[in-house]
DNA sequence: TAAATTCATAGTAAGCTTATATGATATGGG
DNA sequence: CCCATATCATATAAGCTTACTATGAATTTA
């Protein structure tokens, strides 16, 4: 049950582009040093990212990176679906796709759907402009 | 974001322990044949639950296991600690074991302390008398 | 003593995680 | 045209986790 860094690594990146965002590329070497992450694995992470049109890229000199939306239209769980796949804790609660054949006599299952539901309660509502505006000392739990 | 076989298994196994249950021992075979789960694989998890006191073992020639206390003691959230580990998200969230070096400055553990809580707060209201009541087909998400 | 059971430990194939390494490709400025 | 600076594309690899299987010892009842 643990997200990978891949994942945090991804939503971290989203919110340096939103933070530092003032209109011109920015290049993933500043990103990685900000963040003190590897340019190499944030590379291959926000590949992820441009594919799925959530980052723009420009390639050369001056080149980087912005986001092709506002912040506001950024979820965590849009990033976290990406980077980590689905978010469901068990296979057989995502869709159709995985069913299960014990999906009828399962007395289980209703637990790992409400842990689902629980999960994307949170990570579907809040934005990478929520994690912006939260100053990093006064947020309450 | 996944709950290992381990964790359901464990889970199913309790609940099986809960639905079986006439007061004499219950052998691991007969549930692993129930549950169409490898013997071996549910003795090393039942050992986990041995060894923390949530089942009695007996040794021996009509011999097996029972639950240590009533079903309604045994939340979901209890079980999966045990074999899953601690349902952190993410490990700096985990108390102060893990404390992470940017912390303070770190605008993004709320989003993961949000999620932790949606957690334990799902498997830690379940118990296992909770999923022997759910009838197989009348619950409602 | 034999059968049935739990208990203990070791092994293992496959896949995932978390990167690092190498180099190709594209762009702007001098 | 050349060079520095970027992104883009693959390959590699150590270490860990998952999900078991295997072997056999210890215990208890009939």
């Amino acid at each position: 049950m643990k997200i990978s860094t891949k994942g945090r690594y991804a939503v971290r990146l989203m919110v340096d582009l939103a933070q530092n965002n003032t209109g011109e590329n920015i290049s993933l070497k500043d990103v990685a040093k900000r963040q003190n992450l590897s340019l190499k694995y944030l590379e291959q992470i926000i590949t992820l990212l441009t594919k799925s049109g959530y980052v723009i890229s420009t390639r050369g000199s001056n080149g980087g990176y912005r986001l092709a939306q506002k912040p506001e239209d950024y979820t965590v769980g849009m990033i976290l679906r990406l980077t980590e796949g689905s978010l469901a804790p068990v296979a057989c609660v995502e869709g159709d796709v995985n069913e299960c054949p014990r999906k009828d006599d399962c007395c289980t299952i209703f637990v790992w759907k409400k842990l689902y539901k629980a999960i994307c309660d949170v990570v579907d509502n809040i934005t990478i402009a929520d994690i912006v505006n939260m100053g990093a000392d006064n947020y309450i739990i």
